[in-house]
DNA sequence: TCCGAAAGGCCGGTCACCATACCTTTGGCT
DNA sequence: AGCCAAAGGTATGGTGACCGGCCTTTCGGA
């Protein structure tokens, strides 16, 4: 019983951290190309991280070609136009404590990645769908399934993190949110060893449309039965893939 | 959008959630009265901190009345035999940084506590359901329900929690079994706020046999239906007291 | 009776991280 | 033209946590 409840208590150390951080806020698309993040100072805050820290973190990732700052007033710390596909030269520095990082995962790894994230978006999607939505979610939500539907192939694993993301915000359980995007950050993490079919795409297309109309009509169980369809989906693909 | 992502990287010193993390395992009934935690050496690593700061917590906790700690071969960290109910002289040191810990929560903080612990545990009682246990994990189940049955006031939300954890545990996702343990965490931390009824504990154990009977006999929707109904219970009490 | 293994108890050096303060660049406003 | 605010860039001292080694206590077995 007792072996679960005593897991790590931190993810090695905390620059390591922080720029795994940041770079989730960029590879869920939680900010876009083009975005400015919050000053370097009030991002320290956020993160409960010193300045300092949060310098290496954001140098390390202009290195990788994720950032640009600028000095001045109305200077900041941008996301680059056209990001990186494989964080070039990054896991030389990502990977220097935890060695076995990019290797092959193990089946029971991708289950337990697979049902957590099944468990975390299922809750998620029924909540959103049960709630009276503000015109303003209304429109962000829209908006979201919109930019996912006409995305390129490389931009594609983005918009969609982005969507699945903001229908969780649509919960209206803020707590619920980290844990959707760490799930979410987790699998993607395994997707990115899969090509990307045009075909699944359209087919994930069609199905982010449903799931959205189901949660603005307010029919929680079609909102349900439609994500199910949607994660089995991404389930079989992985499952095949990686055996 | 970009809000809630940025969330603080790690809550307070390493010392403070060692002793937070020991004290989970013991509130959570993982690890019972009079039961042995891990050598120190052995239990820093799992902890991912270093022996000083483990043995800083394990003191601090020894002072609280929680653990005892016993020299020599076939000595150890014990948990005490009758634990403390109220952490007496703890919280001054817990809350030394976070200040306003013991405050009364808002009506928000609450309903998210309460959505994400009910999103959680109905989707580990449908996967546990949907399983096919094997003896042990059977055995496991009946005898957690058999002993928060049987227990007293002062022990029962404790022996509670720990059904619910080992529910969690057969849900056959191993990562799903801390973030349920964190969200109930945060509901326990409520309902110490709140009396505890004797009319509450019978209804409870009741529907906790109806939860157990629906997984073994593998009716996921009827478990999943039977904890909603439970954990409304304790949702209804909740947002009845604290206002 | 003695010994050794396994556990808790105890330093001293080192380094990552933090807090604080100050400097430099940039661009709008007066 | 000049100033000022807001941002990034830099430097320094303080400290909490980690590491490694060593000591002390206790018990079972040779």
């Amino acid at each position: 019983m007792s072996d679960s409840l005593l897991r790590p208590i931190k993810g090695g150390n905390a620059f390591e951290e922080t720029v795994q951080r940041l770079l989730q806020t960029i590879r869920l698309g939680a900010v876009g190309p083009g975005d400015r993040l919050p000053s370097e100072r009030e991002l320290a805050v956020r993160l409960g991280v010193s300045r300092d820290t949060l310098r290496e973190a954001i140098s390390a990732l202009a290195d990788a070609g994720f950032l640009v700052s600028r000095r001045g007033r109305y200077g900041g710390t941008f996301v680059t136009d056209d990001l990186p596909e494989h964080a070039p030269g990054l896991y030389e520095v990502t990977d220097a404590s935890a060695a076995a990082a990019p290797s092959r995962l193990s089946p029971d790894e991708i289950a337990d990645a697979l049902a957590v994230r099944a468990v975390l978006e299922l809750g998620a999607v029924r909540l959103a769908a049960a709630r009276a939505l503000p015109a303003e979610d209304r429109q962000r939500l829209h908006s979201a399934l919109e930019e996912s539907a006409g995305a390129a192939s490389v931009d594609y694993r983005r918009l969609d993190s982005r969507l699945h993301l903001t229908i969780a915000e649509l919960a209206g359980a803020p707590s619920l949110v980290p844990l959707v995007a760490d799930a979410r950050t987790r699998v993607n993490l395994l997707l990115d060893e899969i090509p990307l079919l045009a075909r699944n795409i359209a087919h994930s297309d069609q199905q982010h449309e449903r799931i959205v109309r189901a949660i603005l009509a307010g029919r929680a169980d079609e909102a349900v039965a439609a994500m199910q369809e949607h994660l089995d989906g991404t389930a079989a693909l992985l499952t095949g893939f990686l055996t």
